[in-house]
DNA sequence: CCTAAATGTCATCTG
DNA sequence: CCCAGATGACATTTA
């Protein structure tokens, strides 16, 4: 279903990519430039989709539109460097002088936006298309098809050209931007090989939009990703063929979205994650020590977490709420926590886990502290037991346990065996040794309490030893119990984060989707124009210029000049170069 | 009986 | 320096 859709979409883009890649040859975007990598990286992909089932689908379209996308890109880039500092006014004007409407002016205006395609370069295309395959494997879940191809409620996409509503960037917008793009003009808005080609030549337009999904399988399908790279031919048969079609938007935009949203997805990961991200989890982590301080309040974790991921705040209030559920149970054992668990049940463990309180345990068993023993008390017989701490040493364990049982027998006796199961070892080490007091007590009594009750007995050495090295073991188990919650904690706290920060990522995708095929739209609109305004140019004969031997170009001054093929392409070749230099 | 998860214990560190 | 708590590592128990 979805998929179907996505692939058409991606094929469409292909006819996208091929006209923008003319385009971009046309104003003079080296293949050469990206030839070489875009198809290692292409193989790469390729390599990938194969091990991976769907995901691999999925990551085969990214890398076949990353491929496209890259070439368009790269040559917009390089085709579109800031050298030219052309005024967008000044072409809007130019356009209008050959009698074209607003509209139209504007969307010439709109092509020097492709100036902003230029930062994605094949090394961001590629780690997108890493990062995107890296996403999809990591969220299944919200999967980044949804996000990207379903992404928006009235998706745009989905929808048609049109943009959405929500769409950042619409073509106003994008006149805007371009505006401020300043990209340079003196490149010739688009050159020979669209006209060369017999049918954009003619006429349309048609050529620019993307091609049809059909189109898209069959060429792309046939060619295959290395296809891709040798655009110049490709270019002659793509057109060809999609030529008509009318342009799936979606598809192409969906493949460039992917393309773009690897690029995010990159950057997210790679870029901005391992710092920002990276720092915000460090925090966490202090935080979790913090944590551990709070330990009384686990939520405080999350609070902590919170304020360090305050970056994904904005989300994380939301998913806070939301994964504050999940964290909720979490927090509810841990908060409390450290309440130990409930399952736990010994009353020492419940009250040590709880640990922290001590009168509790004095509640349950402060009776039978008489050092007469604990047996007294029937109930305290049981847990008394259980608290009257046994011996030490295996040895000790041993006969003590042996005896209650043979004692007793029937219902008692099994009592008995289960409750001296239920014993921990320190209580059968201090049953054994005869200590006067429960283990409750010797753990969870003050400090000062602790030496007061030692202080009422005559202990021996033994036994004074067993009832530290009980008091130490007790304490350290609450902690541990403590730090293993916390621990948890904070794991839930991190995959929250992560949550969060997937989120947060599909979101910037998706805006990135959205803003390239604004983008695209634009480019089709200024290639539009430029063959409709070529189209109506004639000669002193009043006979139409020919494409393959004339184009148009953007000087300076913003006026638009025709002028020989040849020096065009000179022009187109210097203006390829210089950004790339100045990338590097 | 084996394995993995849960717990307990110990040694250290830290505040 | 002592203590209590935190935590990594290892041991033991439990499921």
């Amino acid at each position: 279903m979805g998929w179907e859709s996505h692939i058409t979409a991606a094929s469409a883009d292909i006819d996208l990519i091929d006209i923008l890649w003319r385009q971009d040859i046309d104003l003079g975007a080296g293949r050469e430039v990206f030839d070489y990598s875009h198809r290692q990286k292409e193989q790469d992909v390729e390599k990938e989709l194969r091990d991976g089932g769907e995901q691999d689908t999925w990551a085969g379209e990214g890398a076949e539109a990353l491929a496209r996308n890259l070439l368009v890109d790269g040559e917009t880039g390089e085709s579109f460097p800031a050298q030219f500092p052309a005024d967008i006014s000044s072409i809007t004007e130019a356009v209008p002088s050959e009698s074209e409407p607003p509209a139209l002016q504007n969307n010439l205006l709109s092509p020097l936006l492709t100036g902003t395609e230029s930062p994605f370069d094949l090394e961001q295309q590629w780690q997108d298309l890493m990062s995107i395959m890296e996403m999809q494997a990591m969220e299944v879940n919200t999967s980044a098809s949804e996000i990207l191809y379903n992404a928006p409620p009235g998706d745009p996409l989905s929808t048609n050209y049109s943009l959405a509503p929500n769409t950042p960037i619409n073509q106003n917008v994008s006149l805007h931007q371009a505006s401020l793009g300043g990209c340079s003009q003196d490149f010739l808005l688009f050159s020979p090989e669209v006209e060369s080609l017999p049918v954009a030549s003619s006429s349309t337009l048609l050529p620019l939009a993307p091609s049809n999904s059909t189109s898209l399988n069959s060429t792309f399908g046939s060619t295959n990703l290395t296809g891709l790279f040798f655009p110049p031919q490709l270019n002659g048969t793509a057109n060809d063929t999609a030529g008509p079609e009318l342009p799936d938007p979606l598809g192409g935009l969906l493949d460039e979205a992917m393309l773009d949203e690897i690029s995010l997805m990159d950057l997210a990961i790679e870029e901005g994650f391992n710092p920002v991200q990276a720092s915000q989890l460090e925090e966490e982590f202090d935080s979790d020590s913090g944590l551990s301080l709070d330990s009384s309040h686990s939520p405080s974790s999350l609070s902590s977490s919170e304020g360090s991921s305050s970056s994904s705040s904005s989300s994380s209030s939301s998913s806070s709420s939301a994964s504050s559920s999940a964290s909720s149970s979490f927090s509810e054992e841990g908060a409390v926590g450290y309440s130990s668990d409930s399952e736990t049940l010994d009353l020492e463990e419940a009250e040590g886990a709880v640990g922290y309180q001590p009168e509790y345990s004095k509640f349950c068993r402060m009776s039978y502290q008489d050092p007469a023993q604990l047996s007294c008390l029937p109930y305290l017989e049981h847990v008394g037991h259980n608290h009257t701490y046994n011996m030490a040493p295996s040895a000790l364990d041993s006969a003590d346990l042996p005896p209650p049982s043979a004692l007793k027998k029937g219902s008692k006796e099994k009592q008995a065996d289960f409750l001296d199961k239920q014993m921990s070892r320190d209580e059968h080490r201090a049953r054994a040794m005869k200590i006067p007091f429960t283990n409750d007590k010797i753990i969870n009594l003050p400090v000062e309490e602790f030496n007061e009750l030692l202080s009422k007995y005559q202990l021996s050495e033994a036994q004074l030893s067993l009832i530290r090295d009980i008091r130490r073991r007790g304490k350290n188990k609450m902690a541990a119990q403590n730090c293993r919650k916390r621990k948890l904690d904070t794991i839930l706290n991190l995959e929250r984060d992560v949550e969060d920060l997937q989120r947060d990522k599909a979101r910037l995708l998706r805006e990135k989707v959205e803003f390239l095929r604004s983008l695209r739209q634009m480019k089709q609109k200024v290639q539009s124009l430029y063959q409709e305004v070529f189209g109506r140019l004639r000669d002193e004969n009043g006979r139409p210029y020919s494409p393959s031997q004339y184009a148009l170009q953007y000087a300076g001054d913003g006026s638009v000049l025709l002028i020989p093929r040849t020096m065009a392409d000179q022009q187109a070749r210097r203006q390829e170069r210089k950004p790339k230099d100045r990338r590097k």
